[in-house]
Formats: C-alpha cells, structure tokens, sequence
DNA sequence: CCCTCCGTTCGAATCGGTTCGACAGCGGGT
DNA sequence: ACCCGCTGTCGAACCGATTCGAACGGAGGG
C-alpha cells in the first residue's frame, strides 16, 4: 500500500499520484478521479515517517509534562486537554513527554531526534533548565508559565502577582486588616516555581501599598493539607478576617476546615482567590475569583507555537493574562469588631 | 548532523557509524571509540523519521483518550499517567490522539499512516466501533475495559460486575437489607459503557440472590450530582441503609450529601464502593471499598501491548482484576428498626 | 604453501514519500 | 511560421537511516 502501488493500479508514475494528492503541480481532473478512486479502494495513506523524512517536518507537537508519577493537577490535565484539543484541530498529533526525575531520555529523545515540530512547555521554574536545551537544540518552543528572564521565548502566562494583588485590594476595600495568602506547596516555592513566587511578590505589594497586616502560608496542592493549612490558621492568627489563595487544589479542603470550625462566609470571613471557574464554583459559598483560562490557555500556546514555527526569525510574543476577578458569594465586609 | 557526517569526521562509511551504534555486527574497539568521540561532540541522535521508515516500526505508542473536551476523570487520567511512564520506561514515546466526536481524522491518521507500532484503546463501550477500525487496520492494540464479545484481544479490566456484587454481600452481611447502587451517569448507562453496564448486572443479581430490595441511581460523574443524588435518595427511599458506588467522582458530593443530612455513617448508613485509593481515603469516613489499581493497570496494558507486538501471531490475553476489598470506616451494621 | 574463516570495513540497495528538471503537446500572440 | 508559456506527465534524485553482500587482510589448520 505505498504510493508506488497506488500508481502502478491507476497507470501513472508515483509522482503524479503525490502532484494529485497534494495539489502542487496540476494534474488533469480525469486522472486525479483515477487515483483517487484506486485510493479509496485501497484505503491508502501516505506513510508518516517517509513524509517526515523528505519534508524535515513531522507534523507532530511534543508536549512535556511533569513527571506521571505525581498527580496532574486539575490545571495541568486544562493545558494539557487544551493543548491536545488544539493540535489536532490544526490536524497535527502531539508526542508525550513526562520530563523531569530519571525520565529525561524521552526529553531528549524528542528534542534531539527531531520527533517534534515545536514543543509546549509546562510547569516553569524561574530559571528552567529544559528552556535553555531546547534553545540549543534550536527547536522552537512554547512556554506556559514564564521564567524570570524569558528573553527570546514565546510565552503564555497568567499574572499572578496582579490577580492576588487585585484579591487583595478588593478584601483591603471592605474593610479587611488582617489577611491571609494560601499559597502553593513550601517545595514549590523553594524549587522558584514561578506562580508561587509571583503570587507571594504581588501579596507581599499590596499589603505592603495598603498597609495591611499580611500572613503568607505554603499549603501542599491537596484538600487535606488545605484544612490542616486553614486550622493552622485559625490557631496562630485568629485575628485574620481574609484569606486570598491561588491554591484551588486545596479549596475543598479549606471548605472543609470552615465548615467544621462553624465559621461564617462572608460574615466572619471572606476569601478571594485564583482559580479555575470549575474550582471557584465548586466551592461554597462560591468563590469570589479570578478565573483561570485554562482551557484558552493551552489553544493560544498552541497558537503561539505555531507562529514560531511558520516564521522562526520573528520576534517572540509573550500573553499575559489579567482575567477579571468575578465576583461570587464568599466575600464581604469585614466583621466589626 | 547526519549520519554521514559523523562518518566523514569519523574517517569511516555510514554503515560502519550504524553498526557501531547498534552493535549488530563487531567494529574494532578503537574506532567505536573514535566515532563515540565524534558522537558526543556534535551532539548527533538518529533522526526518527529515517529509522522509523527503515525500519518500519515508529517506536512509538498510540493513546487514545476521550475528547480533550470532556474533563477527564481521576481514573482516566491514571490510566493516562501510567501508560506514559511504562511507555516512558520501555524507551517508547506515546502519541495522544483524542477520539471520538469530530475528531477522529487524529484516529485515522494514527491508524492508516503508521505513526505507531501499536495502540493503548480506554473507555471502551460494549460495542466499540474503534476496536474493529484497529482491527481491520491490522495494528497491534490493548484495550483497557473490554467490549461484548472481545474476540481476539487483549484486555485488562476491573472486574465490575464481581466487585459490586461482593460490596452488596458484604452489607448484607451486616444486615442491611435496602441498598442503593449509585451508578456512573445516565449516558454513559445508555451507551453501552462497559463499567456502568456491569456494575449493573453485578448489584442486580447480587440483590436478586440475597432477596435484597436494591434501588439504582445514575448520576453524572462530578460531585454536584453526587449529592444531588443522594438528597434524592433520601428523599425518594427513605428506608435505603446502605449504598454501594462505583462513581468515584461523586464521592465528594455525596458526602456533602451526608454531611448536611447529618446522616451518621456508619450508624445510620453504610457505604462500600469501588474507587481509586486516593478518593476511598479521602472520603470521610473513611471509604470500604475495592481499590482500583489505576497505575498498575496502565503498565500492565503497556506490558500485553508490548507482547501483542512482539509476537502478533500469539494469543490475545486477558486480564481481569479482582482487587480486595479493603474495610475502612463506611460500613458497620444495619441500625435497628 | 594454500585454503578457510573470522573480524572489520565499505559500497550499494532500500524504505516511501516529495520535488526538480525535462519534455511533449497545444493554443495564442506577433 | 516561430516562439512562448501553460498543462500534464514522467524519471530520477533525495531525505537519513539500516542492512545485505562483498572485499580485504591476517590467523590458523591441513
């Protein structure tokens, strides 16, 4: 079933039958039916690695995703959905990688055998190792997240430090003193992963601006470290009236610890926070926040890539994302004293 | 970066590199080395597509996943995550293709052009047109679930219909004699979804054997129809003392469900289900129930596709998991009248 | 001393496509 | 009548690997 084939049963050479299919050279309307109708008999397709050989491109995306051994957030599984969803609109096929630990053969593997025709990048740390390879590689690659200096890379973001300030001006607005930031895991902070430092950045500000008392917890991206993280709270610093969080994994654990300290939201205490619509909505009373785009996040990466990859000498475009905070049930003014 | 150019540097022909690399035939120690020297100077990997055409196999696996559109459960993603890493492990990539929907040319193209050397099929209904597309395609593919009548091929599955029916027994066990079956959602029931049909059939002659009364539910697999489900289970049979599930997304909802009902479990109401470890434990009480080895499965689907490639002549396997139910803190004994 | 065999290497064919150059035939402009 | 350009087709080269057959030289056996 090679184009050999198919040309030999319609009684062309086998460079007619490729003018045919791809429309490059004209080729008379009778004989093109000819092929085309042996081609549905066979049920031919043209063989991916051969096109991929002549042409230097293998219409295919790699996407690299945290290792599969830790749990996929529900943000991540939105990127990588929307990612996926992208492609094959653009009819291209997306290669997996789970990069990071002891799994960096299929990194390399990808970026080295030329598998892929650009790369989606996730999970960015401030300085990230794998930008700086695949940029050797001269591959063209997208970023979701940004590092601290992405200097000619394309990349999709959303603005954490001014979503969390934004929280936080809107909590400093009803009369709120004293709040809280639940932020991502302590690991996640350590290792320079850009939302958490971005979000401690723009909380620290806006308190700061607003002259507040600010509290900043780490919280692991779990509902049962998310309630342990809220009693903490209630324990050390029963004077907080708010609390801002861009940890939607530990929302319902959050929930959780309200709900079983019998606490009043909004009326003894509001939360405002990042997350996606499907987690603030999730929560009750429902969350007042700046919903993330997740699944238009992973289409526009693709976007992005796909630019890069048509014209990899223009410039590099960056997307930050400021979606509006909407507001839901669980802020309000600040309880009198 | 080619071949020939290590060759040239090297001093050797092309063919002598390849041999050096693959070793399928002796190359003197020395100039092994010399080409290895070379090697890791530039930086050379094989180009995929070549070796691919070559040798006519992609080293690459297809997975198919259901439309990126659909938010993917906690157990497909499971399935998803370690079919990666064993594919990983087993120096092979994995291509993603969402089917089903409008999407299928992604399925076609994976199929048809020979992009991969076999295929990972999830989600699979009782009738499943892709198993005889692949079939009739003539590649190599697993399927985790299986179809009706899963002729010659291999599969791993849970064994539903056993691990309901011993959740049932159990509670009968301990006296309840009113159980409810929360099933996945209506659709899924109504298409032929292998899981959701035979949870079915194992609650239905379970019930029938231990001449229990046995109410069944479907319900969207999220946690707002999970306790939407069970208000109306209160409310419509009231006298229900047990619940048996094998819809693990629900699970949160089902216990906001109990919580606000105050329903005391297990005092009042026993619950034994089939679910991930993750959501048994998560659930408060703790969840008794069957705990469905999501990453083990997806390995072991790697590992028959593995051999299904290997050996195409050799007979289809199946293998269909039992896990044990593990007791945890949701069962007790029926309350008094 | 000749013949084999083995280790080592090379050249050429091959996988299945795409694409370039050439060429035939035909219509139109000058 | 000639040349140009366009349509339609073919043959051959090429992409970058693998692999087969053959050649060469030295060691070992008879």
């Amino acid at each position: 079933m090679d184009i050999g084939e198919i040309a030999r049963r319609a009684g062309v050479s086998r460079s007619t039958v490729s003018y045919a299919l791809s429309g490059r050279r004209p080729v008379r309307a009778e004989t093109k039916q000819r092929i085309q109708a042996v081609i549905d008999e066979i049920g031919y397709r043209p063989n991916a690695a051969a096109r991929a050989l002549k042409e230097g491109r293998t219409r295919t995306l790699g996407l690299v995703i945290p290792p599969a051994s830790l749990r996929l957030t529900d943000m991540q599984l939105g990127f990588v959905a929307s990612v996926v969803e992208a492609a094959a609109h653009a009819d291209l096929d997306v290669l997996l990688s789970p990069s990071g630990g002891d799994h960096d053969r299929s990194f390399e593997r990808m970026i080295s055998g030329r598998r892929v025709d650009g790369v989606v990048l996730m999970e960015i740390r401030l300085e990230d190792e794998r930008v700086t390879r695949l940029d050797r590689a001269g591959l063209p690659f997208v970023t979701i997240g940004h590092t601290a200096h992405p200097r000619g890379t394309s990349w999709i973001d959303v603005d954490y430090a001014t979503l969390v300030a934004r929280c936080v001006h809107h909590l400093a607005d009803l009369g709120h003193r004293r709040i809280a930031l639940i932020n991502r895991s302590p690991e996640l902070v350590a290792a320079g992963y850009g939302p958490a430092h971005r979000a401690q950045a723009g909380f620290a500000e806006a308190v700061r601006r607003r002259g507040l008392t600010g509290v900043e917890l780490a919280c692991q991206d779990d509902p049962a470290a998310g309630e342990e993280c809220f009693e903490q709270l209630r324990e050390r610093h029963p004077d907080v009236t708010a609390i801002t969080t861009v940890n939607e994994a530990a929302l319902p654990g959050i929930q959780r610890g309200i709900e079983r300290a019998g606490v009043d939201v909004p009326g003894a205490m509001s939360i405002a926070g990042v997350a996606a619509r499907h987690w603030a909505e999730g929560f009750r009373p429902q969350l007042t926040a700046a919903d993330v785009p997740t699944l238009e996040m992973g289409a526009r990466a693709v976007e992005l890539l796909l630019e890069r990859i048509a014209t990899p000498g223009a410039p590099a475009r960056h997307l930050l994302l400021t979606p509006p905070i909407s507001l839901r049930d669980s802020t309000g003014p600040a309880p009198a004293r």
